[in-house]
DNA sequence: TTATTTTACTTTGCACACAAAATATTTGCA
DNA sequence: TGCAAATATTTTGTGTGCAAAGTAAAATAA
């Protein structure tokens, strides 16, 4: 009956927790040049691999909860990055639409991954990929 | 000039901010049971190892935030689990003490990590401890 | 000693993350 | 047709995560 278990050495969520934070924090210089929080731009993201989307794919894209996404994608119809037009035949379901502004982002945007990975020196190419793997094994089991 | 580098399956930063929020959310119905959030948890968890350390010291163990660490150690003051205590010869400092309530806990939430594996039945023991050691190359370099 | 800087912690303001309840449509069934 | 169940999204309330400003005490410099 050693509490062994319990030690934050041994908890995976820890590391997520900490590495989820930690990696997120290092975007923000990055981001704030575009004025996009984190998840404004896993939408952005989102946006522009696939444009004209329902509200409900990019939750199942992004991950992002439905509530919260309400209020992103609120803010960034402010900043005119996008447009949200309900669906003409289904008035329940609502699109999102890329404006001029959110297109031009991604211009900017497009060397922000290997500015992030300069923060990644302790880790190769291959290790990235391994982990993406393994963390994509466990995703499998969760929602 | 693909965008390659910016579509959401290339993002490491993504499948971690997945990962981690989709975990911590299968140890709510655990917690609920304690009446303990997750960092809360988090914060027990450090303080059964070791009690009695400074609010400073806790947040090198757990990577929460000071502003929210004043927060959630509030909070389990209320519930009776800690109790804070200035050091006597350094005023700035806060010791951070385990009332009997929060040492009872720790047997309430022993089982609590063997019961989260059952959501991981798809890596097996090495892929974790993979995971754990990629994790902590990443951690190295961030913060 | 007194003024300045540093350290330890708290407060504030904003942006999620999340569960649960609310709202608005649409679908399916009697 | 009419109405209950299902679907899509929003709202509400609580709890962080985080940067930046604020506060208080201790260490250091002048």
């Amino acid at each position: 009956m050693s509490y062994e278990q319990l030690k934050l050495k041994n908890q995976l969520c820890h590391r997520l927790y900490m590495a989820s934070n930690s990696v997120t924090r290092r975007y923000r210089p990055h981001l704030d040049a575009l004025d996009l929080t984190y998840p404004q731009y896993v939408v952005m993201m989102a946006l522009w691999e696939q444009d004209n989307v329902t509200i409900a794919q990019l939750r199942e894209l992004t991950a992002i909860d439905g509530g919260a996404l309400t209020l992103i994608l609120k803010k960034m119809t402010t900043k005119s990055l996008i447009r949200i037009v309900s669906n003409e035949y289904d008035k329940r379901k609502k699109h999102v639409k890329l404006l001029a502004g959110g297109l031009d982002l991604k211009v900017q945007a497009q060397h922000i991954p290997e500015q992030i990975k300069c923060n990644f020196s302790n880790v190769n190419e291959e290790e990235v990929n391994d982990l993406i793997a393994l963390l994509d094994k466990v995703l499998v089991n969760l929602d």
